[in-house]
DNA sequence: CCTTATTGTATTACATTGCGATACGAAGCT
DNA sequence: AGCTTCGTATCGCAATGTAATACAATAAGG
């Protein structure tokens, strides 16, 4: 029946009739996703601004997730903010998850064998997104979490998951997206990424080099379906002061790969 | 601030008229809610069971929240399951909280000083809530995630939180609560738990022996707000293989102490 | 393999529930 | 203070969501 399913990022199939749909609870829904990873507290105002939807809706809506516990309300600002509430759906989905909990030792492990910061991440909309995300051993300053999300043009991860989906669709994907200089480094060029693309289908495994963040060489390798489909990625980010690009190249790399394949298929 | 907090666990305040709240919203959110961490999908029936709604209603929010993504179907079985959707609030939740921003460089230090799981956890409702949950260099077979939750009973978190906020609420609390034996170490008689309650007063950590978990004996300390309220406590797990208990005393807990201090208060 | 029970899907007539305009009150700004 | 902007409360209307029920599809079971 969804036959427009996964060519638009985030709205709904179709606004047609659909007398099953409820549409306050889509409102409701706006209302939440208009906090982002941005801002903290929102007024009603930026709420109606962020969400599209008109002052009483907001209000009633924002009320609602309020008493329902999703929202937290400072009393003396009368701004909301996320509540805690919001992690444990996501970490029913996490604590059940088939992929993420085959992938967890693996993940772990190679932690364990290059000092890195390491993760799970997999498609998501028009983004990757990481289900895992492992800090490494050396000092931190900040984390990602689970539910972060990445370009995909840009990154190992969106590479490889890319490349294992067919030129055509990799290309028009490329060429529709928006494609910002990260950082100095970031490749933005349509060809060259698709030749970026195209070694990572031959060589099993993406590197970029700086293209997200100074002073970091991600590697990341694919995990396969039963049925070859390519359903996440591993990804390994080196920092530049511990491992050169060659030894990424010749360590990392396999290590990612096999950590991968471990985390594929099977019985 | 939250003064009705705590006596009931999920309803919210009154059913009585509040003409601004959206009953179809909480109707979604119950059905969101049937999806806990036992189960991984539920068709239709378990729906109605978990979320008290009747069929027609559990069928038409089902239905709106596979339409908006938060749920996913197999096509083939017809059961719902949750989607990676629910991870964007969290991770929204997680990157602009103040308290989770500020402990993130302390609590991954602590890892690295003593090699064990530590986290920080905080109130939610009648149970503890992990926040931030990091695994160690050992081999992982399964890791907690955010919002991962907790008794306070039996809990070095939980016997922390409750030792912070007053002798009467934490012995009533005791007494109404659950108290299942978790492991044989598990305690739970009232008179010993509060005995371990007023030691963690006394001496600013609480330790459990085994309690959660056999072989891990657990250490936390009370991370303080601005006006002297507990709002979260540090917590390390330490596996016996590695750790006697007095070298958790001696070394383990005074790290978790400092590093909750670091995170505490200060201007 | 066919019958029966159970679960999921679709439809419909009805009134409850949510709607949004508007009025009011409370802060912040200069 | 006087202005503007934002959050809260009210209310009549009808659109929206409701629950009963009929139908279809799958699972159970002898």
């Amino acid at each position: 029946m969804n036959v427009t399913d996964g060519l638009h990022s985030s709205a709904r199939a179709d606004d047609g009739d659909d007398r099953l749909f409820v549409g306050s609870v889509e409102k409701a829904f706006k209302v939440l996703e208009a906090f982002g990873t941005d801002r903290r507290d929102l007024g009603l105002m930026e709420i109606v601004a962020r969400s599209g939807l008109n002052k009483s809706a907001a209000q009633r809506f924002a009320h609602t997730l309020y008493q329902l516990g999703y929202l937290e309300k400072d009393p003396s600002s009368r701004r909301y903010m996320l509540s805690k509430r919001v992690l444990e759906s996501a970490n029913s989905f996490l604590r059940v998850d088939p992929l993420v909990n085959k992938a967890i030792p693996h993940i772990a492990e190679l932690r364990r064998q290059i000092n890195a910061r390491v993760g799970l991440a997999c498609l998501h909309g028009m983004s990757a997104m990481y289900l895992i995300p492992l800090q490494s051993n050396q000092v931190v300053l900040r984390t990602t979490h689970p539910g972060h999300k990445i370009p995909l043009y840009c990154t190992t991860t969106g590479r490889v998951l890319l490349a294992h989906r067919g030129e055509e669709e990799a290309r028009a994907f490329i060429e529709s997206c928006d494609r910002q200089k990260v950082t100095p480094m970031t490749i933005t060029d349509v060809e060259r990424i698709m030749e970026e693309i195209k070694q990572v289908r031959a060589q099993g495994y993406c590197i970029t080099d700086q293209e997200n963040r100074m002073g970091d060489i991600n590697a990341a390798a694919p995990v396969f379906d039963g049925d070859g489909t390519v359903i996440a990625t591993v990804v390994a980010a080196c920092s530049r002061s511990e491992w050169a690009r060659k030894e990424v190249v010749a360590k990392v790399a396999p290590l990612v790969m096999q950590t991968a394949r471990a985390i594929s298929a099977d019985g």
